[in-house]
DNA sequence: ACAACAATGTACGAAATGGTACGTTCAGTC
DNA sequence: GACTGAACGTACCATTTCGTACATTGTTGT
């Protein structure tokens, strides 16, 4: 909530005072972010948010001038949460096997912690990733995710123990979409086949699953699995 | 409420008339489908379907009595859709590997040419598949994709061309997780990894190594792959 | 033919909703 | 302590949007 006191300039001669722009913004911002994931962007109501923050409807308007600026803001937050967190997995001093299981099991786990943002990518794919596209901060985020990828990918090969020919990208494609679809269609699946996704016992099967169909996928033709 | 209809007795003997009920709840619930599916149901907006349609919006009141309620028997419709398509599909007199990667193919394409589809699953995702779970009709639609599966499945098990102690559910469960994942967040991975995921050349790539995937995923430890 | 009911058009109402006008308080500066 | 601009509260407006009341036309059974 007031987590983001202001990291350099302002703290020092703001302290103590009754106006706190910064917090107020970050609570706006935070419940934006549940509203928003939880009905999209035309099912969120600004009057709602105004009333689930301690600021007023005065002040979305006065920080975040529209509904779809807000909206946008939400979403360059989640993503920038995101890498964050991304960028603390150091692949470089892992085997090649080591660092790729790591990283699916990373992702999975991270996916299935994080339901907002997943709900917030399927909610700006509803609307064509036209709001993505308007951020220049978005898309600076990502290209670090398929460095490290290939770096990994390339050593593997190097090292004879992943197959040659494929595309980086799309390993990262495979194993985004294993972990997403786990979180976004959740609903419909289980519903559909009376199935427990969420149960803890079936994400652990999942998540080795998942681990195991990359891995699969990414193994020399001669190679034998060892179970872990 | 009012889905009944005969089918093919009555447009029979109502040939040449002005009233045309049938036709009438077709078209709106073909113009609900693209509305909904492009605009979710918070977004989706009731006139703007009655425009579009050439019956007036008492009439989407009349028949359906509902925004909700349309919106269900728009999910329904798809749902119906989907499983009339899937049905015939004939993968019992196949061997079990052509079967398997039939039914890939299949899922992959079809999800691909569908994303009206696929957009109102992730739209039922983002509402906690609530509707869904309303209807009788497509939780009963369902049970026959499991059980083609499954049977494909455990033939390959006996063949030994499938490695043992697989679920079928899992096993669908993965070639939906891609084939779906391929079409509802083409926009979002499209724009950030800047890859145009929609060219054909592209989409034959993808369908090709998703099969490969699920080959792979199935295919006994200490059989090499052969390339088609 | 005619009652009875199904199908349709028109106009409107009430609530919700995005957004703003206007006034007030706070905090640093001179 | 007065001044200024940023930060905030309240009340309100204009439109949109779901839904309905009422009137009218078509269709069918007897």
């Amino acid at each position: 909530m007031t987590a983001k006191s202001n990291a350099s300039s302002s703290s020092s001669t703001r302290r103590g005072r009754k106006n706190d722009p910064e917090s107020v913004q970050a609570d706006i911002l935070a419940v934006a972010t549940r509203e928003f994931s939880e009905k999209g962007l035309s099912g969120a109501r600004i009057d709602e948010i105004a009333e689930k923050t301690r600021a007023s409807k005065r002040m979305i308007y006065y920080y975040f001038k529209d509904k779809e600026t807000l909206y946008l803001h939400t979403l360059e937050a989640a993503y920038q949460k995101v890498r964050l967190q991304e960028a603390e997995l150091q692949l470089n001093h892992l085997a090649p096997l080591e660092a790729l299981s790591r990283l699916v099991r990373f992702t999975f786990c991270h996916h299935a912690k994080n339901p907002d943002f997943i709900r917030l990518v399927m909610i700006e794919n509803i609307h064509h990733g036209r709001y993505l596209a308007q951020s220049k901060l978005i898309q600076s985020l990502n290209a670090g995710v398929i460095d490290a990828l290939t770096n990994v990918y390339n050593r593997g090969v190097e090292e004879g123990c992943f197959r040659e020919g494929l595309d980086p990208r799309e390993l990262h494609w495979l194993i985004s979409a294993l972990s997403f679809f786990n979180v976004s269609n959740q609903h419909t699946f289980s519903r559909i086949f009376d199935w427990k996704q969420a149960a803890p016992e079936n994400q652990r099967k999942l998540e080795d699953h998942v681990t195991d169909m990359v891995m699969r996928y990414v193994l020399p033709d001669d190679t034998a699995m060892a179970n872990p």
